[in-house]
DNA sequence: ATTATATTGATAATCGTTATCAATATTAAA
DNA sequence: TTTAATATTGATAACGATTATCAATATAAT
């Protein structure tokens, strides 16, 4: 039975480059978190093990675990990117909650076969492609934070910002 | 006939902001383009006209114009945001090129209803979705270079790059 | 052994975007 | 009209996740 380890070990063989220790170690540690990890993360736990690696490494493995396929990376919201495993996961897409960040993954045949028949219809070689429904989850719709939230949205709207428990004016990015 | 000048007037009024000569040009020129704009594409035909506006107030009237709605910001591949106006014009989602950076718009209702479902589903309020398709262009897959883009991506891939006519090594980013 | 090539960590650089701030301009209040 | 309060603007610094650079080291090929 193939498994991560073989097929990163022949993609390294085959790009020329060195199956290391250090390598096995951060595949090893990506492996034992389930779902979608930030870099930090990973970091840290593989800090726990040895102090002395570099946060260069981390993303440099991420990268070719991207490149062979392994691993996939998002960029959901907030400019961070997360990682996510891609093998012996089925196919999904991403349904996240702008409140509080939970994402929940589906599937959808249909909508997966209408994409393949829109990029035919238009000529394209469909390579791949990105899905993301944002809304507000359910706990995050009846903890009626909406009150706050909403205040919070006009005051970032106009330009203004809590701080301090005073308004004070900020820039209008 | 209401039009965006009329209704970006409103918003500033009810967000206790001023209506100034500035914004009304930026306003201007940016509906002079279709489609997706870049920033400085903008502050170029902007400078045309007064090179003495600074960049900063770009992007804030920008930001301004999305938070009343008119304009959607996208964050396609390259980093880059571009600008697009959203009034008066359909929803739509994007295929991409990811060769030649050709975009076609395109909407499908089943595909927006069965969003909807999902979202339902999982007891979630749906407010947006991001739905991109990467793919080749007709141009793109018939111009041969896949030879040479397949070189480039194994060059990438395997880290290094071509520069000065012979391989160099380079970080694995 | 000797040479060629790959890996690593520290650290600087990148770059689109945001924040800060002081000078003006505009509006509201007195 | 004065005076105070608030908003706008441009220059420029800061941000922050990611990438590049580089020298030291490790590994593979000959
Ligand atoms: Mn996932
Ligand atoms: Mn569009
Ligand atoms: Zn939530
Ligand atoms: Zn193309």
């Amino acid at each position: 039975m193939i498994n991560e380890f073989d097929l990163f070990k022949d993609f390294l063989r085959q790009q020329k480059l060195r199956w290391t220790p250090l390598r096995k170690m951060i595949l090893d540690i990506f492996l034992c978190f389930d779902g979608h990890v930030q870099i930090e993360t990973l970091h840290e736990k593989i800090c726990a093990q040895d102090p002395s690696i570099g946060i260069a490494t981390l993303y440099r493995t991420l990268k070719l675990l991207i490149d062979c396929g392994l691993v996939e990376a998002h960029s959901f919201q907030n400019g961070k990117k997360t990682y996510e495993r891609m093998f012996h996961v089925r196919h999904h897409d991403h349904l996240i909650c702008t409140r509080c960040e939970e994402t929940v993954e589906f599937e959808h045949p249909l909508i997966e076969k209408y994409q393949i028949e829109i990029c035919e219809s238009y000529g394209f070689t469909l390579k791949s492609h990105r899905m993301e429904l944002l809304g507000i989850c359910k706990n995050c719709e009846k903890s009626g934070d909406s009150a706050w939230h909403l205040s919070k949205k006009t005051l970032l709207q106009s330009s203004y910002r809590l701080k301090q428990g005073t308004l004070q004016q900020t820039t209008r990015f």
